[in-house]
DNA sequence: ATAGGGTTAG
């Protein structure tokens, strides 16, 4: 229906509904009236019209009139306004006959998919229980949506607990939900993978439940090692179960996997989605290919904003802040309005590639012309943005400003840039200053870096100083020939960044133990001489290893693609993409 | 009437 006639149906209707007698004895029409202007509501105004016709036409206990009173306020996001009319005192509660479980079904899924409101639906959900009412199996998915939205284990274990009792525990859609119900609950997954491997067919849901479930804890190669399992079993994915096999190999960076599940697309004609699109195009971007993610964002019938954000956000992790900044431009012209999330990719586009201007342009029209307010995450862009740019006074001044009390992350980056600009006893004070407010924040250094690569499908991860793969020793053979070689042609290596209190010499020989040289020996190694090698660190490149792996792609002339936690270096014939500038 | 999904500063 178009939007005049839906107005003129809805002008109609009214008209005959007001010239019906009160309590006529019409019940069947007054009931039909009442569901087909429900229908046909659109605005909150009609929703209170329908509300008065309700009540003088005594339609207030009939659940029909009720139920469908409730699902239209859902849609309207006006379920607050609808229960508090559907459970008043003055609606009649010894009419036990008012409530079934659809109308406590419908009440329980707006709540549940409200995001404020996860709670609510769980207090309808007990208080079914007091008016008598027993759920029925459409309850318990509703119910554990609104679980895992607040992801509280023991409430979902109960929930759990109570769906057995029932016996609505053997339902697929039941045992689905669960599965993601407790991958949703912190220290839920091996609660979910039981009820997952217990349930005793599995379709594509259950899998991709699953599998999302670990790719969102960053239990990534468990992800995708579900995957292959569900190949070997014979269940063909979806779009949505390739969406979550996608998240994870993104998070791994495995661009061989990443090609594969597009072909894996093609071969099975699974739907391409604009979410598995945007899934690609992420996955492409952050796998090192972001003009194959380009690609594919062009041939995109339809975008969201998501697709949009990917391709930004893409082109600044890989320096290219110019081509990143007009897209935004391009996408505001198309009038696609960009939410905080596509303003925190545009920001952080002009921050990598030093674009103050734009960046204090862009930051300004946010509120100014879209009418978004700034976030903490904002704020730290632009202190980014400024520090980067060497302006550290500037940094400091519009922390001073800012109307948020500033966070780790803000001052870690302007200590970095006093770092970088020399400004050595600024950092120092600040970094006290950190330390004695947030003693936590230690925990930060002690990650242990690492660095992991695809090779012949599989993933290798090496962490500093290792020595457990099975060609450990032509490894570091390789480790000593690649230090000669690039000693030769002018590398000195930076010892200033390592923190621990030992001579020079055995400082060399800590940065000669970095996880990412030994993934790049390791490379050097086993893949054809001329083809590009592909790391993925989980740590920020550090400057010696930066400056290293200039030498190395001039040296053995190799294209180096390195995704540090980020953004992306890309080495070629000694020189990096982020032009030192990171 | 019911289940699983995408982008987020360093």
């Amino acid at each position: 229906m178009n939007h005049s006639i839906r107005t003129n149906v809805w002008r109609g209707i009214t008209t005959l509904a007001l010239q019906l007698p009160s309590y006529t004895s019409e019940r069947r029409l007054a009931e039909q009236t009442c569901l087909t202007l429900l229908h046909s509501c659109t605005t909150l105004t009609n929703l209170t019209q329908i509300h008065t016709l309700i009540l003088k036409l005594g339609l207030h206990n009939n659940p029909l009139v009720l139920t469908k009173f409730a699902s239209t306020s859902s849609l309207l996001n006006a379920i607050h306004y609808a229960s508090s009319f559907l459970f008043s005192p003055s609606n009649n509660h010894n009419d036990l006959l008012l409530y079934d479980a659809f109308l406590f079904n419908t009440v329980i899924r707006a709540y549940a998919q409200t995001h404020a409101s996860k709670f609510k639906a769980l207090e309808f959900y007990k208080t079914m229980f007091t008016y008598g009412v027993l759920p029925n199996k459409f309850t318990y998915p509703f119910v554990l949506k609104a679980c895992a939205g607040i992801g509280d284990l023991n409430l979902g274990k109960l929930v759990h607990g109570s769906a057995v009792k029932f016996g609505f525990d053997d339902d697929r859609h039941v045992q689905n939900t669960m599965i993601h119900m407790y991958c949703c609950c912190g220290e839920g997954v091996e609660f979910a993978r039981k009820v997952f491997d217990e349930s005793p067919k599995m379709d594509s849901v259950a899998w991709s439940a699953m599998i999302g479930g670990y790719a969102r804890l960053g239990r990534s190669m468990e992800a995708v090692g579900l995957f292959r399992e569900m190949q070997v079993k014979g269940v063909i994915a979806d779009d949505v179960a390739m969406v979550c096999v996608l998240s994870a190999c993104t998070d791994l960076g495995a661009l061989e996997l990443g090609k594969w599940l597009e072909s894996y697309v093609e071969r099975n004609k699974i739907s391409k989605s604009v979410e598995l699109c945007n899934a690609f195009i992420d996955m492409f971007a952050k796998c090192g290919e972001v003009d194959k993610a380009m690609k594919l964002f062009r041939q995109m019938s339809s975008r969201t904003i998501v697709s949009w954000t990917s391709v930004i956000v893409g082109l600044a992790m890989h320096g290219r802040g110019l081509e990143a900044v007009s897209l935004f431009d391009t996408m505001i012209e198309q009038r696609v309005a960009p939410d905080d999330v596509a303003f925190i990719g545009v920001l952080s586009a002009c921050s990598h590639s030093g674009l103050v201007d734009k960046g204090h342009y862009y930051f300004n029209s946010m509120q100014k012309n879209f009418g978004i307010v700034p976030k903490i995450e904002h704020y730290g862009c632009m202190v980014d943005l400024l520090s980067r740019a060497g302006l550290v006074k500037e940094a400091l001044e519009f922390v001073q400003k800012m109307p948020i009390k500033p966070n780790q992350i803000i001052w870690r980056s302007i200590i970095t840039a006093c770092h970088a600009r020399g400004e050595l006893k600024l950092g120092e004070t600040i970094s006290k200053k950190l330390i004695r407010s947030e003693p936590m924040h230690e925990s930060n250094y002690k990650i242990p870096g690492s660095t992991m690569i695809e090779l012949n499908n599989e993933m290798y991860e090496f962490v500093a100083g290792d020595k457990s793969h099975n060609q450990s020793k032509q490894i570091y053979e390789m480790m000593d020939e690649m230090g000669r070689k690039i000693k030769k042609a002018g590398y000195l290596p930076t010892t200033s960044q390592v923190l621990l209190d030992i001579d020079d010499e055995d400082k060399e020989d800590a940065l000669h133990r970095h996880s990412e040289k030994i993934a790049i020996a390791f490379a050097l190694l086993n893949t054809a001489p001329g083809t590009p090698i592909r790391i993925v660190k989980n740590l920020r490149v550090c400057e010696d290893c930066h400056s290293a792996t200039k030498f190395i792609s001039k040296v053995y002339n190799r294209e180096i693609v390195v995704r540090d936690r980020n953004r992306f270096h890309h080495f070629k014939n000694g020189l990096c993409s982020c032009r030192d500038f990171w």
